[in-house]
DNA sequence: TAAATTTTCTGATAATTATCAAAATATTGA
DNA sequence: TCAATATTTTGATAATTATCAGAAAATTTA
């Protein structure tokens, strides 16, 4: 982990962020107290155990957040991307890490100071009220993705995680590839069934018209029949 | 449902409350605007797509929140007791439900009207703060289930709701029978599998005397063998 | 109380998914 | 570039879990 002082404009002044409403002297508080990580591919942004040193913010890249489970079979949870946010559960409850971040490809945080965010917190109620908002959606992520995973079947969490990534990272140029390049194990992880069954799965699909494979690029062919893939379990 | 006006010493005097640490000014704003439901055994408190309206704070009784899944099949998401919040997720997402709730016995609940719960949020950020570890904490339980339901097997994820159902609801009196009485069915929906195996698995755990049956009254009578089997999945 | 209904239980069978091994490809590093 | 390593693919088999039907028991209702 490379540490440096530097700005961090994207994550702070992004339309999208969560910070830019928030008036200046908030935004001040918190960009003078923050500081810059960057990640290389495959890289621990940190691991379950860890304690937070603060609020990670995704400024460039892709990172999956996961859990080992029984046999240290991995789960991903989650994925991030700019400028979202990485390992804020754990600082909020404040307890350490209970899952593990990887970045996927070469990867920049800006890491916000806890103090100095729980002050603007305190601070400034419509943010606080942002943040719980947050949560909420959060939350109703989660609990969508458990029924998801425990009741449908392996096409149907395969055509889930497809779109899912589709959702989160869009398209290339192209307006088909998917602008994310997973292992088929981490594909496997993210959908919760083996290597052996994404690889077979996802060849089904292609023999199906649904998506074409070179690699892993995934072209998706046929998003219609992917969403009733999905949907129908 | 049965509304009526009253007071709400319980979920917002209680020690446990997250209200409990409020100046006074703001329990009052909170109880000058709340109102009180009764249910009955087996009542739907709301259902998915319904609109919340206020904060559902359980005063009395056991509630399961469950979701609708592929082909109607229910997975019971969590369980609440006295004095914990029903229905706050969709609440503070500004959504409407994506759960249902049904009481699994005589319940009751003092609803908190939304603007009010607001208006204190706004103004009292050491409140907000609570708010949201209340909810980090939520979120790291739906992690921490998403993966023993997708990845223990059928035992070891019996084992994790019995050890689940201790935890939340406790003993009675005799310090080893488990103080909430669900249906096989609900077990099974709490454990991600079919009713048959829900019995199949309970008898079996009946016959290796980890726990004891008599109709829907469960006793726990190793505890140790319970928690390595839910451990090692 | 008796009938009706619901819940619990058991067994046989089918469907789904995991495991494992070995080969084919692709990628990386010296 | 070539060897070493890692990833992807495929096939055969085993393990796990679901489905379904029917009987037994418990509960509810008339």
């Amino acid at each position: 982990m490379n540490t440096q002082e530097g700005i961090c404009e994207l994550c702070i002044n992004n339309k999208k962020s969560i910070f830019y409403n928030l008036p200046l002297r908030d935004k001040l508080t918190l960009q003078k107290n923050h500081s810059s990580s960057h990640f290389k591919k495959g890289e621990l942004i940190y691991k379950e155990g860890d304690k937070p040193m603060g609020l990670l913010c995704l400024s460039k890249g892709k990172v999956k957040i996961f859990k080992e489970g029984v046999g240290g079979r991995e789960q991903i949870m989650r994925m991030a991307k700019p400028t979202g946010f990485v390992g804020f559960r754990a600082l909020f409850a404040e307890e350490n890490y209970n899952a593990s971040a990887v970045a996927l490809e070469e990867s920049a945080a800006c890491i916000l100071d806890r103090d100095s965010l729980y002050s603007v917190i305190r601070s400034n109620g419509e943010f606080a009220l942002s943040i719980i908002k947050t949560f909420a959606n959060e939350l109703g992520f989660s609990n969508v993705r458990t029924v998801n995973l425990t009741q449908k079947h392996i096409r149907g969490r395969l055509a889930e995680s497809l779109l899912f990534l589709k959702d989160t990272y869009g398209y290339e140029e192209d307006h088909s590839t998917l602008k994310v390049y997973l292992s088929r194990e981490d594909l496997a992880n993210l959908s919760n069934m083996t290597t052996s069954n994404a690889i077979r799965t996802l060849s089904t699909f292609a023999n199906e018209k649904l998506i074409a494979i070179d690699g892993r690029k995934i072209k998706i062919i046929d998003l219609v029949k992917l969403e009733k893939i999905s949907e129908l379990g």
